[in-house]
DNA sequence: CTTAGATACTAAACCGGTTTGATGACGCTC
DNA sequence: GAGCGTCATCAAACCGGTTTAGTATCTAAG
């Protein structure tokens, strides 16, 4: 069987290639199934079979080929696969963030590495896009979508009129929302309680003897926001307190100490606080402190996230940590198992955990 | 001329396609380039051409071409076109990263945030892995390279002895160091340079009047710590000061502030410190602040990164702050060329900015 | 001694693009 | 009007896998 190599073209191409082409092997030139089942003296579809683990192969040559393969170092082209199956065993992430708000959210490393490890055994890889605007947003899914590079997406930072759970069903693409559902309802969702975060916050608060607390929560629009304040209000009315209406903000500090600065302004300041993420109780506890208040003895301050510095600062901040981590994991496997045409099923996530530290205490009486 | 497009054999596919053909569109399958050639009455050669902006096209083809595309809705499948060119139009970007460390870091996400929008208008994605452990990290850069999923890829954190630079000229793989140069030097790198930022904070210190500066740097064994150290000693050299040894913590805030105690109980203190990240210097802030030292008046403190955080708290950080975001989209760049086989020009990064904010101070006399 | 059914294996088609070598039509010169 | 170069076009090969339909061999049943 002959197995020559050398295509006939001579192009400006051809010709630039052509410099380092003789050595073959060991050379730029990876070896194929077909370099395979030559050496393993067998045709490529029992390659196929063999590295799909699909019946009707025999001992002797399964062996032969698993041989050829260790010896030739092979390892099927993804693409390839991707062609014939129509599976490019790929997911997609679009996050639409303005890039400076990128790096003050610890949601995204987390979550990122959280899929990475659950994408990494299934064989699957992930493609990461960044966008800074809608249109470049919708684009951009229509371009994973279209071209065939990705089997399914996850959806983050849902707004309450998103349009993408529908492009995605439009498009024909599987997709998996990362936080609370959208009340569109044809997509799958996959978040943590975000109620149970808060009713811990405001037990706790409670149960020190706070009875006026105020809210700083997220950036208006948001599904996660309006979820959280929801939840906000009702553990209010559970524990039987008055509401404060919450203050908006876009999770930025500076927007944090000004939410902080409007809340201490009332005729009743609130005498703790819960706010939507650390770097804004943080940036709050600073405005306060600026005011003359202490911390905690004059405010106590709850974050949300429990960033790393939560716990260098004075005074240490009583938080509440989610596992995104494992939140991102599961994600990945949830998506794998849609796309896979499985059913989606809701796992169980890890429940938010509350970190108490020195930022609460009794109110001044 | 005939115009007509059958193929001449009966074969199962001419007939599987012609069930389908009158409806055709709104099912899950997209349409290819035959179809396009189909309704466009041309080859598929000749819509490649189109696409690729060959010339031999006539105008009136082409425009037919391009209505039926538009018409169709149709784009190039990715894996298709990457399997007939060799090339995946897509980069790689492996972190090894301890997931829980990862969050801590800002260079992260900007950086990835940069990449993207530097490969977006040239149609490369971009994917991500990150991976907990050295061997993790090999097999993760050989899967990527030999599956042909990737062009290229960015090496970050490099390590003094790191094994990646030699496996990627091993591997055959065109490849970008992120950050100082590798010693070996067969890689190209791209890096601000960092003796910059070092320089202007001991310059900017020695100005308020001190003369005994401590610094507290990265984690040992990153050719980014070392090269930052040398930066550190040079300019301490330069300046005409004593050099206290510069302490070694590995970025967390619990590494900074123990490194902070150790040279606050040196026989004489520094007045100083200069953190290799703004988290550590944060972090040895409250330190210091909880030995009843107040800062800037006792010491004067400058962080390294300019977190959103760095901003927020008291007394605001003194710190060095990157263009994370243009170093990622120049990054993408010079990679992308390097792929596609051009040379790679070390393009001009933007300097590092010198951020002067209240935690530095002139030091009590 | 057929005949039927497994089993191991392969040639060839196929996925959806790109690239090439060939062909036919056209305009130009001599 | 023969000869030649350009230009537009296309059929077919190709990239590296998967999948199907079919063949050869062997065994067990009728």
């Amino acid at each position: 069987m002959v197995r020559g190599q050398d295509k006939p073209g001579g192009s400006a191409d051809a010709s630039r290639r052509a410099t380092s082409r003789p050595p073959r092997r060991g050379g730029g030139s990876r070896p194929t199934i077909g370099d395979v089942a030559a050496l393993a003296q067998v045709s490529k579809a029992t390659v196929s079979f063999v590295i799909n683990d699909r019946p009707g192969v025999s001992p002797q040559a399964r062996r032969r080929v698993l041989e050829a393969i260790d010896q030739l170092g092979w390892q099927p082209n993804a693409g390839a696969r991707a062609l014939s199956t129509k599976r490019s065993q790929t997911l997609g992430l679009v996050m639409r963030r303005p890039p400076e708000l990128l790096s003050t959210d610890p949601f995204f490393p987390q979550f990122v590495a959280g899929i990475e490890t659950g994408l990494a055994p299934l064989g699957y890889a992930l493609v990461l896009q960044v966008v800074p605007d809608e249109e470049t947003e919708r684009q951009a899914y229509e371009r994973l979508a279209r071209d065939g590079r990705v089997d399914g997406v996850f959806l983050t930072d849902l707004r309450t009129d998103d349009p993408r759970p529908a492009l995605m069903t439009e498009l024909g693409i599987s997709a998996l929302i990362v936080g609370p559902p959208h009340h569109g309802g044809r997509v799958p969702a996959l978040g943590v309680d975000d109620g149970s975060g808060v009713r811990r916050a405001v037990s706790h608060l409670r149960s020190l003897g706070h009875r006026w607390i105020g809210h700083v929560c997220g950036a208006a629009g948001y599904v996660h926001t309006e979820a959280r304040c929801d939840a906000w209000r009702g553990a209010l009315a559970d524990a039987g307190l008055p509401e404060i209406p919450p203050v908006a903000a876009d999770f930025t500090g500076a927007a944090g100490a000004q939410a902080t600065h409007r809340l201490l302004d009332l005729d009743r300041p609130p005498t703790a606080i819960v706010y939507a993420n650390d770097l804004m109780a943080i940036a709050g506890i600073t405005a306060a402190t600026s005011r003359g208040l202490r911390v905690p003895e004059d405010l106590s301050v709850v974050g949300f996230d429990d960033i790393p510095l939560a716990d260098c600062i004075a005074p240490p901040l009583t938080t509440v940590r989610q596992d995104v981590l494992t939140w991102g994991r599961i994600a990945a496997q949830a998506l794998v198992s849609l796309t896979e045409g499985g059913k989606f099923q809701a796992a169980e996530l890890p429940p938010v955990e509350f970190v108490v530290r020195a930022s609460t205490a009794p109110p001044r009486t």
